[in-house]
DNA sequence: ATATCGCAGATTGCATCCAATGCCAACGAA
DNA sequence: TTCGTTGGCATTGGATGCAATCTGCGATAT
């Protein structure tokens, strides 16, 4: 009784949670419509609680909601993303700091195992599947709740441009990134915070300026 | 048109705002329930459009919802209350570096208007509103949206802990808080975005650690 | 006396039906 | 031909009623 029935317990979260899930895998393009009655008669349910779910989802950034008028797939414009870029280049070094002390050893085995995994190759799904396993990982010693969530937020809206950008360049389309997990992992491994803050805000700096050179994935249409 | 005004926005929006409006003035303490029903009375709706408010002050970190249980007024702990400061600590110098170059004259003679009539001395509410239009104001140049309402829900959530604060020690309490006030409106009519975010960084960063002296004003019930 | 089980009241969650709003295409006038 | 208007249609928003779930109090057994 005090496992975990009411995780799921709402059908509005339900639907949230299976929603997210397809948004983030790219079964729904940015800019598409979603109409309520379609997703509500795809979950069996009706309509109240697909509004409740999408009201999740634009609280995650995922959907954008126009009063009287519908709901769409959110989308990012390169302004935009370039911002979640500059917000998480100075965030997550903290959310890293404060899960930092509390990794355990079978963790930071992990991290190090993902690290390497990317660095052998894979193909773009999987590496984009390691990637968010590793970053989310090394946060997951935090016990923050406000940080964590917020961070969580921006993974999520950026999620579909990482992935077209990933496609474009593949998964090995620059060295730097495994450099840069390698060296997360080592200071990790040594427990310097410090090192690994300065070198989680350089990766997403990197990152930040890489996409900024491909606005054609952010093309309106 | 001969019917209620309900053309500016869905009802769930309007009551949104007045709830929001009205726990931020602290109508409602932390941690005390709302039951739908209640709130539905009140605005003379049914519960439907008070859920969709519900959800919308959940997502501006105001209101704590539970799957089956209910709704109550979010409370923070110290630990998570320093970590919103610490969040802000780093990301409102950024959303100030980007509004800075897009703040008009009249704006930052606002802005010295409200730093000098917060420094001549008022009472606690005052304060605490002009504080609030000083800071977001110096945030209104910024055409930034992810960012923007990041710091809207950070400022909203730790609002009522910002007034207990200053209710504890007076609107005079620390002269440092006017000095600093001066200090950012200089660096701001100057256009000298480096001294403006530096500013700004050490006055989130004492007002955390002063607030770090009162665990008091976090007590749980 | 204390802990546990169970029932009743209260509260939230969901489905159905109806109203309001926005979009769009067809029509008419300049 | 082009612009403005108007009507219908599709979609979202809201109210009511009922089902599911949780909380609190009381009874009972140990």
């Amino acid at each position: 009784m005090t496992t975990s029935p009411s995780r799921d317990g709402s059908a509005g979260h339900r639907i949230a949670g299976r929603l997210r899930d397809a948004i983030l895998r790219g079964d729904y393009a940015p800019g598409a419509r979603i109409r309520q009655e379609d997703i509500a008669e795809e979950f069996g349910a009706s309509r109240i609680p697909v509004r409740e779910a999408l009201r999740i989802l634009e609280s995650d950034g995922l959907v954008t909601l126009v009063a009287n008028t519908g709901a769409w797939v959110a989308h990012l414009s390169l302004a935009e993303c370039e911002e979640v870029y500059q917000i998480r280049e100075r965030i997550e070094p903290l959310l890293l700091r404060y899960s930092l002390p509390n990794l355990p050893p079978y963790t930071l085995g992990r991290l190090q195992e993902l690290a390497d995994q990317m660095q052998a190759g894979t193909d773009v799904a999987t590496f984009l599947h390691l990637d968010r396993e590793f970053h989310l990982l090394s946060y997951s010693g935090a016990t923050t709740s406000i940080l964590g969530d917020t961070v969580h937020r921006l993974w999520n809206s950026t999620q579909h441009y990482r992935r077209a950008f990933t496609l474009l360049i593949g998964p090995d389309g620059n060295r730097a990134v495994h450099y840069e997990h390698q060296l997360l992992v080592g200071a990790l491994r040594r427990g310097d915070s410090e090192d690994a803050e300065r070198v989680l805000a350089g990766h997403i700096r990197r990152t930040r300026l890489e996409l900024g050179r491909h606005p054609e994935l952010f093309a309106q249409d």
